[in-house]
DNA sequence: CCGTAAGGACGGAAGAGCACACCTTTTCTT
DNA sequence: AAGAAAAGGTGTGCTCTTCCGTCCTTACGG
């Protein structure tokens, strides 16, 4: 009965320095719009303190961002740091990217469906009538990828916020994130933003009914279309 | 229709050190029993480069898992670091673990849900065999919790090896261990794992059928099983 | 015109991690 | 019986990250 010892148990160990997920955490929120151009950030004294971090190893964060564009810092006693009016594109994804791409998938899988079964007991109405407004804007812009997907992760995150629960909320945007660097560069025809659109509805609609099965088997058929979409691209990645 | 800063965003960085994470890795890999007792480790030179680690840092793991009397370890030719044949047992859970246990349930249900979902669509029929012998075993076993338990784990962690996502395993062994240390010290009445039990077979004969949703809300009412245990338990906390 | 709040810059201290070389113990092979 | 081999055990010094504290520069506000 007993198994060999798992491969997975001796997988290597992360070593990501403090610097590299903090640039990656507000790299990506901004990538995702959840920092929106102009946003100005808490002060570097006050981030650095809520981030648990010291100033010099946010600052190499704060330096990078503000190279690549992401950030640009003003400085006296009115300034501060604040995202970019335009932020640079969405690079381009990486081979490491696309090889994992299912892996991701599944990952974001467990996530939202998670969500969806845990906002439906817990979300209220007043933050769902937020969400719906968000179905709302990207029913007005099934012709402009990049606004219809900065209301789509606002939409999926806002979910998450609605569980209450921190590790959720994280893990979805991250995983909003590497969807973003997916599925960023790719066609997306209005026809396939509507029907994607109209699963939204569906899903929100089991949420607000209480009805947690419906709520996740409605997030679940959602992203299998996403995941078609991307397979039938990738196909040979 | 810009939400405000979402103070998740502004969270602590995790600073765990690679020493750390070894040592939790290891450390859960054998209070969960996923590394039998009397098993052997690799070599130490083969162990660090399979973590990707140094082997001093590697050493300070073993060396502090020899010293809780987790591993002993053998020199000579034919030495070696072995599982130690009674490990202790599991800590009592810290405030820390109590304070959080619905935010771990939240994730567990994630994790655990999508694993179901997607077993169902990829688990090999020879693998299922395995794990329905897993419930055989826990049938076997309903007056010993601890024994149970490890069945038990097996069984997830197994589920998840079935979708053949190395994130998910090792998001499932994660999970599983935050379960133990909750749920190690409590009272478990046969009969309450006696119809546990059961819902493994309903899960795992939901994934045999590749019904996904069934097997997907299966398992959710699986877990809301020990939610409840639990919530009762901790009422207070 | 000065205080204050913000970003910007530097320098040293501490610790984690690593590479590498070497030692000790035991067993296997010749 | 001798020596090679394979394993854990030990020590040293370097590098890189991070932290802390201090100071500088800019600019708004009274």
């Amino acid at each position: 009965m007993q198994s060999p010892a798992p491969d997975v148990l001796f997988a290597p160990v992360r070593s990501q320095t403090a610097f590299e997920e903090t640039l990656e955490r507000l790299g990506t929120a901004i990538n995702l719009g959840l920092l929106a151009p102009g946003e100005r950030l808490p002060a570097e004294r006050e981030l650095c303190a809520r981030l648990a971090i010291s100033r010099s190893t946010l600052r190499q964060a704060l330096t990078a961002l503000v190279q690549s564009g992401h950030l640009h810092a003003v400085r006296g006693r009115a300034g501060g740091t604040f995202v970019a009016d335009r932020p640079p594109p969405a690079e381009i994804p990486s081979p490491a990217d696309l090889a994992g791409w299912r892996d991701a998938c599944d990952g974001r899988l467990a996530v939202e469906v998670g969500v969806a079964l845990l906002a439906a007991d817990r979300a209220e109405p007043a933050v769902l009538d937020r969400l719906d407004a968000l179905v709302g804007v990207m029913a007005g812009h099934l012709e402009d990828f990049p606004a219809y997907r900065q209301a789509d992760v606002r939409l999926h995150v806002g979910l998450a916020e609605a569980t209450g629960n921190p590790r959720l909320i994280a893990a979805c945007t991250e995983a909003q994130g590497e969807m973003t660097r997916l599925i960023a560069h790719i066609a997306h025809p209005p026809e396939v933003l509507a029907s994607s659109n109209a699963q939204h509805e569906r899903i929100l609609g089991a949420v607000r009914r209480g009805d947690a099965p419906a709520a996740g088997r409605a997030m679940w058929e959602h992203l299998r279309g996403t995941e078609h979409v991307l397979a039938g691209l990738l196909r040979g990645a």
